[in-house]
Order: C-alpha cells, then sequence, then structure tokens
DNA sequence: TTGTACGCGTTATCAC
DNA sequence: GTGATAACGCGTACAA
C-alpha cells in the first residue's frame, strides 16, 4: 500500500504537499495540485484514516452503547444517531450491553482505548463511578434515553415519568380502575422505574389505591409480555387494562390475552410505551406513548458532535415531547 | 494523558518492558510486572490501541455495512456479527446503504480509509466494479445475505430461489391459484430477484400461467405493503393470495386488507419472507418463510475473521437453511 | 507557494 | 529477561 511518500516522491513534491493537496487543496498550485493528483492515481494511493487519527489524537469515531440493536427503539435512534455522526464526519461503532452494567463498563473501556472521540451511552446504572470517571476526565459523552435532568451529565431523553402518567390517565379517563402495570426490571432500566412512578402518582391523583400486586415485572420481549399477561389474568384480582412499559411487552401482551380467548379491548385493555415502526401494524393497533426515538439520537448525536468540538456550553438537558397515540388496544371498562 | 513511555520512567524499565508486560506479560519477571503495574496505576495509564493498530496494521475493526439497521431482519443480523466480532477482539463499525449502491461504494471507501481489517457487505448490485476492487486488492470482505453460490466472492445466505418457491408452493397446496408478488424492487435486491424466480418456476411446475399483473414493486416497509395490497384488491382480477418479499411488507398488506374490509386468511391469504421476531406476534399471525438471520450474522463474522487472520483455504460459500413456518395468515381458498 | 524535520504511542528487531 | 531504537503514515511548525 502506498503512502504520502510514495505520491510525493513521484509528483516531485515534498510529502507536506501531499497532506496539504489532501488537507486543504486551495492553498496549493493548481498546477502541482494536478499533478499530485496524478501521482496518487498512478500508486494507486490510499488514505491513511488511522495515521491521522493518530497524529490529530481525533478519531472521528462516536462509540454507541445501547442495550440491544435488537429492540426496534433502539434500531431507530441508532439511525438517528448514525446520520448526523456521518453528516459531520464521524463514523459509528456499536456496543450491546444488554443491560448488565459489567458489560456496558467494559464497552467503555474498550471503545476509550480505541480513542473515540465520544460516547453515547443509554445506561442501565447511574449509579457505578464510571461515569464519573469520564467526568473527571472530560471526556465527550451524553447520555441518551436519559432520566437525568440536570447537573453535570449532558443528557438527551423524555419525561418517563409524564409518560407513565399519560398512559395510566388515559386508562382511567376509560373507567379503569384497576390497572396492571408490566414494567421492565428496575434495577436494569431507570426508564422502567419513572414510568412506574408516574403511573403510581395518576392511580393517586385519581384516588385510586395502589396495589403492588398490580406490578409485573418482565424482559423486554413480546414472549416475556405474554407470560406476563396469563399470570394478571390468572390472579384473583385480575386489572381490566394494563400498561406496559414498552410496546415488544405491550404485543406480548395482546398475544396472551388473545391465547386466554380474552377481546382487546372488550374484556381488557392493553397500552404500550415508545411507538414502534409496527405499533400501528399489529391487530388490534396499539394505543401507546409516543416517543421521538430517531428525533432522540439525531439530537443526542448533535449534541455530542458539539462537546467534542469545543461548541458546547454548559451541559445540555434536552427533554423531547411525547404524546399519546390512541388507537384500538385500549376501550371503555364496561 | 499518559503513555508507555511515562510508565516506563516511573518503574525505571523500558518502553520495551511496559509493552510486553501489556502483550505477553508471562515474558516478564513477576517482580518487573508488578513494578509496571503500579506505576500504570499511580499515572493512570490508558493504553492506546490507534497507536497499536497503527503499527501492527491492524485494526481490529470491521465495517458492517446493511441496507438499514432500521429493517429488524438487519438488527439480527448485526447482533450476530458483533457477538462474534466482539468474542474476537473486533469492534463493528455499521454503515447504512438504504440499498443504494453509490453510497454502498462511498461507505466502503470510508472504511478501508479507516483501515478496517474486513468488510461485510449486505450488498444492492453487484455488477459494478467495487467487489472486483477488494477481490483485486485482495482486501478481506464477505458477501452477507448473498445470492452468490459460487465464484471467489465468499459468501453467506440462504436460497431465496427455494424460499420462493416454498412460499408459493405453500399457498398453492391450499388451493390457490391466482397469487400475487409484492416485491421489494430487483434493481435494489438481488434477494428479491431470486425469490420472484422461485415463485414463477413454482407456478410453472403447478401448470399456472404467470401473470405479470399479478406482480407489484414496493418498498421494504409496512406502509409500502399497505397500499400494495390495496392495489391488488381494486385490480380486475384480484389474488386470492399474495406472496409479500418480506415481512415488513406482509405485516403491511395484513392491514391493508383489513382496512378494505377483508378477513385473514379466508379472504385472502397473506405469507410473508423472514419470520423476524414479532411474526408470531401478530394478528393473524403471520405464516412466513424462516431464515436464521442471526445465525447468519454468525456465520458471516466467523468467516471473515478467518480471512482476516488467514485461516481461510479457498472462498467459502455458506447456504443457510430455510423453513416455512405456517401460521394464521394463509387458508385454503375457498 | 513549497520543503524540512520532528513528533504522535506503540510494536518489533535486535542486542545485551 | 530486558533495553535501545527504528519503524509505522501522517500533520504541522517553521523555514525558505
Amino acid at each position: 500500500m502506498s503512502t504520502i511518500l510514495d505520491v510525493a516522491k513521484l509528483a516531485n513534491v515534498s510529502t507536506a504537499t501531499v497532506s496539504r493537496v489532501i488537507n486543504s487543496p486551495d492553498n496549493v498550485r493548481p498546477k502541482t495540485r494536478e499533478r499530485v493528483y496524478r501521482a496518487m492515481k498512478t500508486c494507486r494511493y490510499k488514505y491513511n484514516a488511522l495515521a491521522r487519527g493518530f497524529v490529530t489524537k481525533r478519531s472521528h469515531t462516536i462509540g454507541l452503547i445501547i442495550p440491544t440493536i435488537t429492540n426496534p427503539v433502539f434500531s431507530e435512534s441508532t439511525r438517528g444517531v448514525q446520520d448526523v455522526a456521518n453528516a459531520n464526519g464521524y463514523q459509528v461503532i456499536l456496543g450491546n450491553s444488554d443491560y448488565q452494567s459489567e458489560k456496558e463498563a467494559a464497552l467503555i473501556e474498550v471503545f476509550r482505548e480505541r480513542q473515540v472521540d465520544g460516547l453515547i451511552i443509554t445506561t442501565t446504572n447511574l449509579k457505578g463511578n464510571i461515569l464519573k470517571n469520564l467526568l473527571d476526565d472530560e471526556f465527550p459523552y451524553l447520555l441518551l434515553y436519559s432520566t437525568v435532568r440536570k447537573g453535570p451529565m449532558p443528557s438527551v431523553g423524555v419525561d418517563n415519568f409524564l409518560g407513565g402518567y399519560l398512559a395510566t390517565g388515559h386508562l382511567i379517563q376509560l373507567k379503569h380502575r384497576r390497572i396492571g402495570m408490566l414494567a421492565g426490571e428496575f434495577r436494569f432500566s431507570d426508564r422502567s422505574f419513572h414510568r412506574w412512578h408516574g403511573y403510581k402518582k395518576c392511580l393517586k391523583d385519581n384516588q385510586i389505591a395502589y396495589d403492588p400486586e398490580l406490578l409485573l415485572h418482565a424482559r423486554y420481549t413480546p414472549v416475556s409480555g405474554c407470560k406476563g399477561l396469563k399470570r394478571f389474568i390468572n390472579a384473583k384480582n385480575p386489572p381490566t387494562a394494563v400498561f406496559c412499559s414498552n410496546d415488544l411487552l405491550a404485543i406480548g401482551a395482546i398475544e396472551g390475552a388473545r391465547q386466554m380467548g380474552l377481546g382487546i379491548p372488550h374484556d381488557i385493555s392493553i397500552i404500550g410505551f415508545d411507538d414502534m415502526q409496527i405499533a400501528s401494524f399489529v391487530s388490534p393497533s396499539l394505543t401507546t406513548i409516543r416517543q421521538p426515538t430517531y428525533e432522540m439520537g439525531r439530537q443526542g448525536a448533535e449534541a455530542l458532535i458539539d462537546i467534542i468540538e469545543g461548541k458546547a456550553g454548559k451541559p445540555v438537558h434536552k427533554l423531547l415531547d411525547i404524546s399519546l397515540i390512541p388507537r384500538e388496544s385500549t376501550g371503555a371498562n364496561t
């Protein structure tokens, strides 16, 4: 593989000139520029971005850590991150934490060793010292899908508390009084935790006693949602409506109800969270809380790049809008 | 940021020894090893993998090019690639081509400039000289979801022709004679093209005349599937069954039928392709052709790493098994 | 406008 | 078992 030195020799210029042709072509006389371009062609020169990164100490790479790319919600935000990153000359390295904080910590280490210019993290545990280390090192990073709203850690997210509140309010408005919640494990996802708080608060505001029997934990998969719903139905005093803390759970729950011979929303109402692409295409279509995942990725990447490039002021804390999308999976309690 | 030189000074050893402690600790006396470890701690040393890559000419990075991470099928295979890559010390850079060969070509360039050790490409156009260039440069790469079965280009995929044949055969067995196909654009996806060939061949083998009116092209989205199905229904002589060339289309088609007031499978049968995670959770659950996407990613990454590390013999051509998964969206023609 | 020369952090090749 | 030192390919003062 040829280097700028080869090109330089071939074009009878110095390596500095070749470098200039690559990075600031305007600073070089058109004639020599042409000569260099020709030389690059004849020796099939390929630019080595790694070597550049080595000297400039900028890899133009962003590390993106998410629970798993397999969840459509994170695919969407990943796409948003990528689009903004690429538009700004950055590439994205992807890492899955599987909701395990050890994997998360390991990924942060690996990515930093690889000299990524910054990190976007959808974290599962804020207690560790890992994030504090990043802060101490003044390493550029940003929390995505974050529940953090103030402090030194930059973040982009939605108001999960509000989401839980909206979902529950919708069900209460439909005359439901016995409302279950199928939630992701709190220790793995503080988002789920905040949604639960919104749920509880809304119950309280409507004079409905909170019943711990109506909280069930599940993994974020349809299968788990299906099982969870069946457990609810088989309880002594089953709910008439269930708030699932994401759409994958909700879709599983719908299937679970179906398998138990229950009509939706006639016998039981189901509401999800996320509004992933297929939420409107399942049958019955899914009532859910929409969060702008793609946009979240975009804005997260924009904010991170600002930090990386020194254009940022004090830590940003963006809270994107969410909204209730009423569809067919919820109906009046009869 | 401290370097091995700082560590070396602090531990009173040479940089070579520090490097040894990092890469082959057994080759260094335990006592000095300890001294070095301590020195690394006191000056908060962080290993620079970029610098290593620069000298070893191995970045331990794989470039993965897919149409879009937003399609669950590609999320799954991406996960497979990542799992194998990470287990072998590689990281994955992700690029979306959006089914555009120019973007694909640009990504290949960018990734090569970044000195990725190899590429995994789910390509959309094999005609270009781009892949031939890779071959000429002896650059490690592999085609995923590939229809290529022989020749110098290593590939992992499934038999899409067979898939199309199986899907069509299933419908014919259910007494359907007028079978439509909702297909991804052939020029963007040779996979779709091969499925169509399987479809045609199966019709022929069953003495059913091929009717070009029964081929409709669509983008790989539920919305497009929905529109496509409506167009079919509004035709003079509509099909009684539709083979969609992926599940996203099929889910959209089901919704389209529903909006037209048609019962599934009573009024019209729908079969998809992929068996993505939620295929069994939509209602009616989706009959489809299952392809092992996660496993495809795994095997692709394994094969690529073999090539990178010089363990490969002649180009591999793996064809993974596919199978018909009959569910509720298809039924007998009445 | 162009060239010279050094440095970036690590590994690898010799010696010792 | 350890040390000295030359690469690796590029950017960038500084000089011309």
